[in-house]
DNA sequence: TGACATCTACGAAATCTTTCGTATATATTC
DNA sequence: GAATATATACGAAAGATTTCGTAGATGTCA
């Protein structure tokens, strides 16, 4: 059901944007992103936009001349399909390989830590 | 130091392939992609080996007439980059949701529950 | 040796992604 | 209503990745 549509680079940059503010304009993430990195033509952003639009990885209302625009799927769906795309092809599979890249990668806080038992004994308790 | 090579999504098959093997010539691995997916050519294969040595994701063996190609990077390195990117990219960092994703993605099993329960108190550890 | 199978090399086409530049429409303001 | 600022649309260049096809080298075997 569920599009295949995988996000690229650019465009999971710009969805970030927007899952952070619910919405924007192209004016206002062109903005964001040329104080975060490289400097961008405002056209590179909009065109950017209009092709994820194409794609359906956002939807826009175009009721004022500035369209305003929001991701169609939420953050938490395209995380899991990153998850799931990067735990196939890299991984086999392997979630323990995976965790514990990500706790060597970026140690966790305590309450993160907290928080990560929850989900094993969740887990757990599924598993029973 | 490392070479900042992220590999691609086809070199990221075959390297899979190599570290799987330890070692495979462009035919050996020709074979088995043609199994699992859509048909490629073999001269397609060699080509995108060619360029993995190019790039110094691979090396090779070629005293005999078909080469033996091994992988340069360990899985183990290839991994850390790519979730490190990941979570860069697509998770602003946030370990917990990351490690969220993937419990949920693919149910661990109580044996790799343990596991990952050992590792987390690897980090509480280091968190003192 | 010569026919045949198998290999590498590699240019170039095909495809995807990102960026750029131009044309044109639409508000705003004097 | 004309000048100006700000939008969208969109073709096409520029890059990166993947695939294809041809040329030629090398091994095998009757």
């Amino acid at each position: 059901m569920s599009k295949q549509n995988k996000p690229t680079s650019a465009e999971l940059e710009i969805l970030d944007l927007l899952w952070e503010r619910g919405q924007a304009t192209v004016r206002e993430i062109h903005e964001i992103i040329n104080e975060r990195r490289k400097p961008t033509l405002y056209t590179t952003v909009l065109k950017t936009l209009q092709i994820m639009h194409e794609k359906g990885l956002v939807e826009r209302d175009s009721a004022s001349k500035a369209h305003v625009y929001r991701a169609k799927q939420t953050q938490d769906e395209t995380q899991k399909n990153l998850v799931s795309d990067l735990l196939e092809k890299a991984f086999r599979g392997s979630a323990l390989k995976l965790v514990q890249h990500v706790l060597e990668t970026k140690p966790a806080s305590a309450a993160e830590l907290v928080e990560i038992r929850k989900l094993i004994a969740e887990a757990e308790d599924k598993n029973k």
